[in-house]
DNA sequence: TACGTGATCACG
DNA sequence: GTGATCACGTAA
């Protein structure tokens, strides 16, 4: 049986390590009494003191549950049609959190298909809209515990290659000036799901 | 490159 | 109330 990731692994200050940590892990959920699962390839790192975060100017009605204490889901609407899943980090009042960017399909993928409408499973989950739709994750799970049965993220024994992360600036906020040259995205190396 | 889409937030 | 903005995806 896979190990889900516990409280401690989310409670962890370095918002970058953790952000690294977990490529190659699985995210899983169970939702409408449907399994998916992906493995993680690409991910970004966000924290509070930097003008990439939502988290910036303080605590908004949307941004709430950024400050939990880590290991809960922050899901909002983007662009007015896409889920974007993270995962908060650190202790209460430290609203860090990771953006899960990619993923690799490994469970569920008819249901995938399903919900995305698609005809094959190609790259159906390489964007983090993209793959919030096809593992049914909408505004609902927003601030839903991770190691609940809802969503969680666990271990499945898959081995991260020695220099097999690859690391560059975090896409789509160019709003945030020098912050947003930081390498804070994170992917593994020639995996074809990466996002574009 | 351009734009749909709707919640959200900072103004009054 | 209102308007600008946006951690995307797809088409062209």
């Amino acid at each position: 049986m896979n190990q889900k990731l516990d409280l401690s692994f989310y409670r962890r200050k370095d918002v970058v390590q953790i952000a690294k940590d977990l490529l190659g892990k699985v995210l899983v959920t169970h939702i409408d009494r449907v399994a998916t699962s992906g493995r993680i390839v690409e991910t970004e790192a966000y924290s509070s003191v930097e003008r990439g975060s939502h988290a910036f100017k303080g605590k908004t009605n949307r941004n709430a549950v950024m400050f939990d204490k880590g290991g809960v889901a922050y899901v909002y609407l983007c662009y007015g049609i896409h889920h974007l899943f993270n995962v908060v980090t650190n202790e209460e009042e430290n609203a860090d959190a990771v953006l899960i960017r990619a993923l690799q399909p490994i469970k569920g993928q008819e249901h995938m298909m399903d919900r995305m409408s698609a005809k094959t499973i190609n790259r159906i989950t390489s964007g983090p809209g993209k793959l919030a739709k096809a593992m049914g994750i909408d505004r609902q799970l927003n601030g839903v515990d991770l190691t609940g049965s809802k969503v969680w993220i666990e271990e499945d024994g898959f081995e991260m290659k020695r220099g097999g992360i690859v690391k560059s600036k975090r896409i789509g906020i160019d709003y945030a000036g020098k912050d947003a040259l930081l390498p804070w995205r994170f992917t593994l190396k020639a995996n074809s799901w990466v996002s574009v």
